[in-house]
RNA sequence: GUGGUUGUAGCUCAGCUGGUUAGAGCGCUGGAUUGUGGUUCCAGAGGUCGCCGGUUCGAACCCGGUCUUCCACCCCA
């Protein structure tokens, strides 16, 4: 009996169509990082337990996927987990690598392991797959590519204004209009926090503020309330609700709010510089925000906050994400490395494109001509002519067989080629070749040894 | 992790309150057309009804479990 075939959850083939699509994003994205002067790094698919687990929260070490250790390995565990079925007590035991939950992690790990050999401040980019055992939605996966560029070893807004710039270039590059640059600051959070009296629950206050735009302003207070944060607190934040307008009119409102909080003031600040510099050099593709709603990554971001949302009318969570993070390294040794980052989700800026129109036509076409095989002799003739062709560059191809004309001919058609090259016994005879436009439905006919023009005609 | 949803031919889907041989369109294969695709006509192949178990004289249909899909939470790219 066979067996049904499968592949796990939350994974997918991709098909020659859609691997064109998107490699033609991470061609995009992979210029402006080397434009903006990023190297590429790899690193493996599975990192130690240790390096991964405690880095993205309770929530994130759930999402981790750990493998399970080779060969005998319940001999060498301590059991009574297992017999108390204390899976958090028992997984360390029998598990001692992980895969790869995102790039940053990982990233900071490979910075300290090589820190001699590099170069300080260091900007590294790298498009790799990440795992997450995440409940799989639409734009959620459990594998999925991420495209990250960070430095490290510099401090200063003049970095975050860059990634400003090297998001709206590669969206730009992308054809990808009317994205959002979403933008906040951690000290600014903390600071409203502080002058709220609420500074013992920033998290649980910034996770209630982010639902704003979904659940609005009563349910949001409720859910602060709920999590133990005062009235009189909540009363305080009441500005927040209210802020509207530019970015500099909500950073001038919040100044008032946040007189008191010495951070606070210096988060304004920075953004206020990110706000300026962006204005001066100008954004292609997309607007800048300021969201003071906006709270990720909480558990490493120090400084300025990055969240890309999809064009408007397009049901897509983030597409992509970072921020500044001042101590990654220093919990594998490595203190006062301060670095800053960004992500691209190429999973959902495909899913996102798909739905806008916005791939290039040209990408479901992988051959330029396609020659029909018409029997041994023939076949020998339109071999030589393939090759050349390609070795001019032109992708050519021909039919394996002699099969019947109208199944190569369809055959060609399927495959989207725009040019049919026919060598049969007539063209053998005269040392000549016909091509079928097979959009226009005209046929010429050009001699074997000046096969040069018909190239020239591809390639002008 | 919580609550819901989905699964029938390669694809998109019909299939009544359980009842004989499970259908359609598209696609596929062959032919009309032994050197011409995308149009047309004719013929044909293709299904353990996701999987396991239960109820029943009888299950694609009812019940339980499981896997999968999608959705809302949680969280996130």
């Amino acid at each position: 009996m066979a067996q049904k075939p499968s592949i796990p959850k939350g994974t997918r083939d991709f098909s020659p169509a859609e691997v064109a699509r998107r490699n033609f994003i991470i061609e995009r994205i992979r210029r402006q990082f080397e434009l903006f002067g990023f190297q590429p790094i790899e690193t493996p698919a599975m990192e130690n337990y240790d390096t991964l687990m405690g880095k993205y929260g309770e929530e994130g070490d759930r999402l981790i996927f750990k493998i399970l250790n080779s060969g005998d390995f319940l001999s060498k565990a301590d059991l009574s987990a297992l017999q108390q079925a204390d899976a958090q007590a028992l997984t360390p035991q029998i598990s001692e690598k992980a895969l790869r939950y995102d790039l940053t992690v990982p990233f900071a790990r490979y910075v300290v392991m090589h820190q001699n050999e590099l170069e300080f401040p260091f900007k590294r980019y790298q498009i790799q797959p990440v795992w997450r055992a995440d409940r799989p939605q639409r734009g959620r996966f459990r594998e999925f590519y991420q495209c990250d560029a960070d430095v490290v070893g510099a401090r200063g807004t003049v970095q975050e204004a860059e990634f400003i710039q090297l998001y709206d270039r590669a969206f730009a590059d992308l054809g990808l209009q009317g994205v959002t640059l979403k933008l906040n600051h951690r000290k600014v959070l903390s600071g409203i926090a502080e002058v709220i009296g609420a500074a013992d629950r920033l998290v649980d206050f910034t996770v209630a503020l982010d639902k704003l735009d979904k659940i609005g302003r009563d349910k949001v207070e409720a859910e602060m309330e709920g999590k133990g944060i005062s009235r009189e607190a909540i009363a305080k934040a009441a500005p927040l609700f209210e802020l509207k307008g530019t970015a500099s009119q909500k950073i001038e409102a919040l100044r008032g709010l946040l007189s008191g909080s010495a951070q606070g003031m210096e988060g304004l600040d920075e953004l206020e510089t990110l706000v300026a510099r962006t204005a001066a050099l100008g954004l292609k593709a997309a607007t800048l925000e300021l969201d003071i709603t906006l709270a990720r990554g909480l558990n490493y971001y120090t400084g300025a906050i990055f969240e890309v949302a999809a064009p408007e009318g397009v049901n897509m969570g983030s597409i992509g994400g970072g921020g500044r993070y001042d101590d990654l390294t220093g919990i594998f040794g490595l203190q006062d490395m301060s670095g800053v980052g960004i992500s691209f989700g190429l999973d959902r800026i495909y899913l996102v494109m798909e739905q806008l129109g916005l791939f290039p036509q040209t990408l479901d076409r992988a051959l330029d001509v396609f020659c029909v095989n018409f029997g041994q002799q023939e076949a020998d003739a339109a071999q030589q002519l393939v090759l050349n062709l390609r070795n001019r560059g032109i992708r050519a191809d021909l039919y394996p067989t002699a099969a019947k004309v109208g199944k190569q001919f369809k055959y060609a058609d399927r495959r989207a080629v725009p040019y049919v090259v026919l060598i049969g016994e007539e063209e053998l005879a005269s040392g000549t070749f016909t091509v079928r436009d097979m959009q226009g439905g005209t046929q010429d006919t050009y001699s074997l040894n000046a096969w040069e023009q018909f190239a020239d005609r591809l390639q002008p």
